[in-house]
DNA sequence: CAGTATCCACAAGGATACTG
DNA sequence: CAGTATCCTTGTGGATACTG
């Protein structure tokens, strides 16, 4: 199943369309700037698809609200797919689309950045590299 | 020059220094999300120092306001070098450190899913794959 | 279980104008 | 050339409470 949506206000895309460079990053940044969506990816990655509070539990401090419209920004955007597994009671399994997959090497990269440049100083405080 | 600074409010690194997985990304994300950070590392890293407005010509749609505030804030993080090469007229280099270089991995991974995934579609308008 | 409904606060981005 | 100074709008995240 690919997606395809057009975007007709998109500043990103018609600067694409016109041969400029910069977008492309900008493009992904629209996708996964939100705080928590590539940590919501990166946990569907790791742990295969999930229900919305297994999912809230694996992510850490986040907010039903804001769980909620991440998992909707994702499923616009492609990335994840919705699917209700059972009603009464409901559950719903959120599951990475292909194209969401492919974010994988973003993910990783980030990952692993992050994972280089944190660590603890010698009293115990939290320091960044 | 190695860079580090206390943040002691910083959930992000609390929750690392108590073993949670979610914070790397995000660590790297508090560092790249603002808009404009991931287009002005990727410059520097393709042209090598960069004067400010020939930063703001390469980059495209960015204000002298926003670029500034963006560049402020990746010298606070570390990643960049303000250098003043010249009085009268006053020119001012822009450089990445290390740490800044270090990013390039993510910057290119974040650059190819973007190109991967714009597109123009037959009838000429945008498109998002 | 899987959300929605409000309300609030803050920060980031953009437009515009001005300066040493 | 390399910024600063305002002002404004919007979005995002967080807190809290409620629901089918």
């Amino acid at each position: 199943m690919s997606h395809s949506a057009t975007l007709p206000e998109d500043a990103c895309l018609a600067a694409w369309c016109a041969g400029d460079e910069w977008c492309a990053i900008t493009c992904t940044m629209d996708v996964i700037e939100n705080k928590w969506h590539p940590v919501i990816v990166d946990r569907l990655l790791a742990q295969g698809p999930l229900h919305f509070n297994q999912l809230a539990d694996e992510i850490g401090p986040i907010t039903n609200k804001v769980l909620s419209n991440s998992l909707q920004n994702l499923e616009e955007s492609g990335l994840v797919d919705r699917t209700i597994v059972n009603d009464q009671p409901v559950e719903v399994e959120y599951a990475l689309t292909d194209r969401g997959r492919s974010l994988e090497p973003v993910i990783d990269a980030l990952a692993a950045w992050g994972r280089e440049h944190l660590g603890t100083a010698d009293d115990g405080t939290a320091v960044r590299y």
